[in-house]
DNA sequence: GTAGGGTTAG
C-alpha cells in the first residue's frame, strides 16, 4: 500500500507536465481498486474533481467500485455523475459497470431505470451492454425478458452464452442451463465452472464431479466450485479430499476463496490441525485477512474449541461486519461464556454495527447455555422494537428451549400457542425436552401428539413415548411404540463421533469395530471401565430402553461412539495431550458423567463439541457445570 | 461484460 501513497504524493506535488492529468487519475484509481482500497480511490477522485475529469476518470471510478463489489457506491457515483452540471455523458463503458451493480444488488427498479438511461444515451446496440442487461434481468428474476433479449441478438459472443447458462443455473433451472451449455460450440473455463457450480448448488454432486473430470483444462476457480459444492452440501470430508487432490495434482495454488471453503469444512469437522495449517499458510504467503477469510478463520477456531484463537483472529481483522461479530458472539455462546457474548454485543453496538437475526440467535443460545432465562427474554423482546428484526421460528425455538430447560413449561407452552408463526416440530420438540427433564408426562403426551401430527417420522417422539411407557412398567406399550416406529420407517440418526489424529479425521459409530486398532480401543475401554468403577462411577443404565439385563445395558453404554473416540484418542496421542472430539448429536448424560471421570483418571483435558455447544472436561469437572 | 467464498434453534 505504501507505494500507492508515494505515487500519489509525487503526482500531486510534482506533476509530470507531458502526461495529461486525467490519465494519471485513471491509473491511480485502477491501482486503488487492485489493492481493494477504495477509500483512497475516492480521495483521488475528489482531488481530480477540482480540475475537469473526463469520462475515462468517471468510468475508472465506477469500474473500480464494481470490481470491489461495492454496488451501492457504484450507483451513488453514477447518480452523482448524472446530476453534476459539467460531468461527461455516460457511455457504454459506464453502463457495463452500473448494470453490474444493479445485478449485484438484484434491484429490479434500479435496473429498469438504468435500462432507460441506456436507451436515452444510445448505448443499446453495444454487445457488452446487451450481455450485462441479460445478466441483470436474470439476477432480478425476469427470465422471460432475459431470454427475449438473447433471442433478439444477431451477434453473440461466448460471454453472451455463458451469461445465459449462468442465469439459468442461478435460478435453479440446471437442466435448461445444461441444454444451452450443450448447444455451445465454443466453451471456455467460465462455461464449465458455471455448470459445475450450477449442479453443486442443487446438490447434484455426481454430475458436478463428472463435468469436472471431463473438462479439458482447469484453473483455481473450477476447483473452488467443486470444493465449495461439497462444503455447502455438508460433505465436509469430501471437500477436504478434493482440496488435497488439488494440492497434489493441480500445481495450482489455493487462493482466499479456496481457503474459505476448506476452513468452513474444517469448522464443521472439527479438523483443527488442518485449520491451523491453513492459518500458517495464510501468514506464510502474506495473504490479506479480508472479511471473508478472516470470518472463516475465526469461525473455524471457534468451532474447533479454540475460542481464544478465534478472538485473536477477530481482533487482528482490519474490517469487521455483522457476520464477524455474530461469529464471535455465537462462539462465546457455544463455549458457555455468556457474559463475554453479552460484552461483545455491547461492543458491536458501540461500533455502530447493526445486529441481524443471527446475532440474536447467538445471544439467545448464550442465555440457554447459562440458564439465564430472563436475560434471554429481554433480548427476545428487544429485537423488533430496538432493531427492527422480526423474530423468526428459530428465535421462538430458542426461547421455548430456554424456558423448557429452566422448567418454566407453562410459559413455554403458552408462548407456543400464542406465537404468530405456525410452530413446527422443532419448536414442540424443545418443549418435549423440558417435559422429559422435569418428568411432566401429561404435557409430554400432549406434545408428542402435536409433533407427530406435523412430522410422523419424528424419532424423538417415539423414543420419548417408548421410554415413558417403559419407565411406567408398561413394557407392551413400549414395544408397540417401537414397532410403530419401525413400521413408519423411522430411524434414529445414529450417534457418531470424530477425532482428528495426525491430519486424518477418524469416524466412530456406536459399537463400531471397523477401525484397524479396534482391539486396542476395546481393551482401553475395558481398562477405563474398571478404573472408573473404582473412582465411584455408576453407569446410568436407565437411559437404555431395550429390555436387556443390567450388564448388557452397561455394555451398550460403554461403546457409545464418543467413548470409542476418546479411547482411540488416548492410545494414539502422548500423555497430557488434549483430546478433541466432535459429535453429531448432543452428549448423553452417561457419556457426560463418564468423560468427567475419565478426564480425572487420565489427567487429560477432553474437549467435546456436541451439536450445540462445547464441553471442556478437566480434573473431573465440565465447563458447562452440568447444565446443557 | 460471464464462473468460485463467511454467521442461523433441536
Amino acid at each position: 500500500m505504501r507505494h500507492l501513497y508515494q505515487i500519489q504524493a509525487q503526482v500531486t506535488t510534482n506533476p509530470i507536465p507531458s502526461v495529461e492529468p486525467n490519465r494519471i487519475a485513471v491509473k491511480l484509481i485502477g491501482l486503488c481498486a487492485a489493492h481493494a482500497n477504495m477509500r483512497h480511490g475516492e480521495l483521488i477522485f475528489t482531488h481530480y474533481l477540482t480540475s475537469t475529469p473526463n469520462i475515462f476518470v468517471f468510468n475508472a471510478l465506477l469500474k473500480a467500485f464494481a470490481q470491489n463489489n461495492d454496488w451501492r457506491s457504484t450507483l451513488c457515483y453514477f447518480n452523482y455523475q448524472l446530476l453534476l452540471p459539467n460531468a461527461p455523458d455516460p457511455d457504454e463503458y459506464t453502463f457495463t459497470s452500473v448494470l453490474k451493480a444493479c445485478a449485484g444488488l438484484a434491484q429490479a427498479s434500479e435496473g429498469e431505470k438504468t435500462h432507460c438511461f441506456v436507451a436515452k444515451y444510445g448505448c443499446e446496440s453495444n454487445l457488452y451492454v446487451k450481455n450485462s442487461l441479460i445478466d441483470l434481468y436474470f439476477k432480478v428474476g425476469c427470465f422471460g425478458i432475459a431470454q427475449k433479449l438473447f433471442d433478439e441478438m444477431d451477434v453473440r459472443d461466448v460471454v453472451t452464452w455463458n451469461t445465459l447458462v449462468s442465469g439459468y443455473c442461478l435460478s435453479g433451472h440446471v437442466d435448461e442451463a445444461k441444454c444451452v451449455f450443450d448447444r455451445m460450440v465454443e466453451k471456455t473455463l467460465v462455461s464449465w465452472s458455471t455448470m459445475i457450480s450450477g449442479y453443486a448448488k442443487v446438490g447434484n454432486l455426481e454430475e458436478a464431479r463428472r463435468l469436472f473430470r471431463e473438462m479439458p483444462e482447469r484453473n483455481v476457480v473450477c476447483w473452488n466450485a467443486l470444493i465449495a459444492g461439497y462444503a455447502q452440501n455438508e460433505k465436509y470430508a469430501d471437500a477436504v479430499n478434493v482440496f488435497r487432490q488439488m494440492q497434489q495434482e493441480g500445481g495450482l495454488a489455493p487462493n482466499d476463496v479456496t481457503l474459505v471453503s476448506v476452513l468452513s469444512a474444517c469448522a464443521n469437522l472439527g479438523a483443527l490441525d488442518l485449520g491451523k495449517w491453513i492459518d500458517r499458510y495464510i501468514r506464510r504467503n502474506r495473504m490479506k485477512l479480508g472479511l471473508f477469510l478472516g470470518n472463516a478463520l475465526a469461525d473455524m477456531y471457534a468451532k474447533c474449541g479454540c475460542i481464544t484463537e478465534a478472538r485473536r483472529v477477530f481482533d487482528m481483522m482490519q474490517e469487521r461486519d455483522v457476520i464477524s461479530w455474530s461469529i464471535i458472539i455465537t462462539g462465546m455462546a457455544m463455549h458457555g461464556h455468556a457474559n463475554e457474548a453479552f460484552e461483545c454485543f455491547k461492543e458491536m453496538i458501540a461500533h455502530a454495527v447493526k445486529p441481524n437475526e443471527i446475532t440474536f440467535m447467538g445471544l439467545l443460545t448464550a442465555c440457554t447455555h447459562a440458564g439465564l432465562v430472563d436475560k434471554g427474554l429481554d433480548y427476545f423482546h428487544m429485537m423488533a422494537p430496538a432493531y427492527e428484526i422480526i423474530p423468526k421460528i428459530e428465535h421462538y425455538g430458542c426461547v421455548i428451549d430456554l424456558l423448557s430447560r429452566a422448567g418454566r413449561l407453562d410459559e413455554a407452552e403458552k408462548l407456543i400457542n400464542s406465537m404468530p408463526i405456525k410452530p413446527n416440530a422443532i419448536v414442540w420438540g424443545a418443549l418435549l425436552g423440558g417435559c422429559r427433564k422435569f418428568k411432566d408426562a401429561e404435557r409430554g403426551q400432549r406434545v408428542v401428539h402435536r409433533i407427530l401430527e406435523l412430522d410422523s417420522e419424528h424419532s424423538g417422539s417415539y423414543v420419548y413415548l417408548s421410554n415413558m411407557y417403559a419407565s411406567m412398567g408398561r413394557l407392551q406399550d413400549a414395544a408397540k411404540c417401537r414397532l410403530r416406529m419401525r413400521d413408519n420407517g423411522v430411524t434414529k440418526l445414529p450417534g457418531c463421533s470424530w477425532i482428528e489424529i495426525g491430519n486424518t479425521v477418524y469416524e466412530f459409530f456406536m459399537g463400531d469395530h471397523s477401525h484397524l486398532q479396534s482391539e486396542k480401543i476395546y481393551l482401553m475401554i475395558k481398562e477405563l471401565r474398571w478404573k472408573m468403577k473404582l473412582a465411584g462411577y455408576r453407569p446410568k443404565t436407565d437411559l437404555v430402553v431395550h429390555s436387556i439385563d443390567e450388564e448388557e445395558k452397561e455394555d451398550a453404554l460403554s461403546v457409545h461412539s464418543e467413548k470409542l473416540a476418546i479411547a482411540f484418542g488416548l492410545i494414539s496421542t502422548s500423555e497430557g495431550t488434549t483430546i478433541r472430539i466432535v459429535k453429531n448429536l448432543r452428549v448423553c448424560n452417561d457419556c457426560h458423567d463418564a468423560t468427567k471421570i475419565i478426564s480425572q483418571i487420565v489427567k487429560r483435558e477432553i474437549i467435546v463439541r456436541d451439536r450445540s455447544r462445547f464441553h471442556h472436561f478437566k480434573d473431573g469437572r465440565c465447563s458447562c457445570n452440568d447444565y446443557w
